[in-house]
DNA sequence: ATTAGCACTCTCGCTCAATGAGTGCTAACA
DNA sequence: TGTTAGCACTCATTGAGCGAGAGTGCTAAT
């Protein structure tokens, strides 16, 4: 059964009022501030009916109404328009994110950073997956007699090495010979297949040297690997919610930090959600039944994809924050784009011990 | 002044009461938690004394007392007895740090995370400052005509790599003439020294292919070594507070929350404390004039120096946790010894796009 | 010097009534 | 038949008032 127009319209004047200033609305001022041409008692009718459809909630008897899951929904899908965002906020994203745009990871942390500026709420940003990612080559670099780095090389650029260090000296013959062999066997090669196993893990061993090289680093490749897959999650504005009305006790607070306490798995709940821009509201999502995550997906070089997401109470502007994740998320995406003439595809820092 | 024995001892039971419980302590408790053979009347008359001193102070007229800072520090300095851990802990801090020995920075993020777990309170760890660090060689390596990657190793292991997209195409041959241009001039000298240009750029461009090659790497390699100096922050624990009393407010709770939103401004202020085992309590501190923070240092190599620290409310139980830190960070720096016989010095991760 | 006794202070939790916002219903109206 | 005015009713919120309890500070006795 679907809703008259001026259901609609009170609805619609319910989510504004109530987005805007965080309390229950009352009839009377409904029909004050945007004028519908009909009186408070019409109005009461008419939310009256809307409460039992299920779109509003009344906290007391003698409250005003406050909207539902239901209602944001509705909202979301059919009510609201998509905003343009202002001059300043365009200007500040651009230059921002050119700002850092040759150093891979600092931009996506700007991302993260710009999202909870503008929107007041919490936000994140990931660095892409790379379960899809292949192995352009891998390259093993003496240090001393038994140290040595392994770096691991992915077609788009991506670079993870580790230092190991031996147990017996090795021989610059046997690990020019190992790299090379490495990469015949893996190139091409996603991370994801290789971790499987399903591509034979020897690569030769015809020398004696080259054999116990080969013990001495298969080990820590593998391992290697894993790290690679791990995507970089960067967690802005987390306290900007303290200033949020419906975070003033303490234990809603409580709980809405150690959502974020939780790296691993908030970023594995983050990777399953689809791509696009995604809003899932108050009951939709699993945990924090109080909450609206909105999540987007940027892309790297037209392939990899990362996301950024904001989080905050189920009552937020979703058609200015909506707006603002589309605009970003585009920005993003020229960023990383790989042919361009303009450098990029440059790289984050990695460092290790 | 100096206080007289009984006073030491009233002083002690207050602080020991007050810590455990959170509550102003009267003294009637103290007479009968703490035999110190003397009546309730006495007790009052030395509180008396000592909130003339500046160790106690009133909440308000009718309540117990609270030890100030000068009190803590007090027992900080003079009062309080090395804890033996538990073996529950000890077991645990061993268990967890070996079974990442081999990956740098997951010891470090393990070392915060048992800190907060065994204190209940928020710790973090940081990476050592690698101001000190040497070049030991620089490579270059070729992805795809136009595309490269730069790597710096240090002389502990430490690697950085940046993947660099180039306008023009390069040569092998002037690739592996700059790496080894570059290593010759830098090898053996600091990230500090390179960084404020006390050596000269000029690493030779006798070929043309060379000079240009130089001009798009240089800057790089500038940016890179400024990453390497950045040290990585692990905080762990952060809402441990809210289980506090002294952080039912949300006020407070917030003021504590922000602290760590700034990481930068953290690492720099926690860089500047001296190494060991530092505490400053309220007043000491020039931000968070309630908190404690507690520090300490591990080692790498037994040469450069990392980080730990907890931070909670003045009121904690000093004793057991410097025992914590120092039992953990003699753990660590044996977990990141050189020359040992078993691997080490492994490395972290360090991803780029 | 120590202690018992006692008046005094101040917080905390409770109840109670007044206030006010907002509803729901009924009856009048167009 | 849809809309509106009017009014009784509900319920959260606020502040005052009161009693209980914990703890001190002082005085006088030991």
């Amino acid at each position: 059964m679907d809703l008259s127009e001026r259901q609609l319209q009170i609805l619609q004047a319910i989510i504004t009022d109530y987005v805007e200033n965080a309390e229950p609305v009352g009839s009377r001022s409904i029909a004050k501030k945007y004028d519908l041409g009909v009186s408070p008692a019409t109005i009461r009718n008419e939310m009256s009916d809307l409460e039992e459809m299920g779109y509003l909630t009344h906290p007391h008897t003698s409250a005003g109404r406050v909207p539902s899951d239901k209602a944001y929904r509705l909202y979301v899908n059919d009510l609201m328009k998509k905003k343009n965002l202002s001059a300043k906020d365009k200007r500040m994203i651009n230059d921002r994110l050119m700002a850092s745009r040759d150093e891979f990871d600092r931009t996506i942390r700007h991302a993260a950073e710009l999202l909870s500026e503008i929107t007041h709420l919490a936000s994140f940003a990931m660095t892409p997956a790379t379960n899809e990612e292949t192995i352009s080559f891998i390259r093993l670099l003496p240090v001393d007699e038994r140290t040595l780095i392994l770096m691991i090389v992915g077609e788009s650029g991506n670079v993870t090495n580790t230092t190991l260090r031996l147990n017996v000296p090795y021989t610059q013959e046997a690990l020019d010979l190992l790299s090379k062999n490495m990469t015949v066997s893996y190139k091409g090669r996603t991370l994801d297949d290789v971790l499987k196993g399903e591509i034979i893990h020897d690569v030769g061993s015809d020398i004696e040297a080259l054999s116990t090289l080969k013990g001495s680093v298969m080990p820590s490749f593998l391992r290697t690997l894993e790290d690679m897959l791990n995507v970089n999650l960067y967690m802005e504005g987390m306290t900007n919610i303290f200033n949020l009305p419906e975070y003033t006790s303490i234990d809603r607070a409580r709980d809405f930090m150690e959502l974020f306490a939780r790296k691993d798995w908030f970023t594995q709940k983050m990777l399953a959600r689809d791509n696009g821009v995604v809003v899932t509201i108050g009951e939709e999502n699993d945990t924090m039944k109080d909450c609206t995550l909105i999540t987007a997906t940027y892309h790297v070089d037209g392939k990899l994809v990362g996301k950024i997401g904001v989080i905050g109470p189920t009552r937020m502007k979703y058609d200015e924050i909506t707006s603002i994740m589309e605009y970003l998320t585009n920005n993003l995406s020229e960023c990383f784009r790989l042919p361009g003439s303009t450098g990029d595809g440059n790289a984050g820092d990695k460092k290790q011990k």
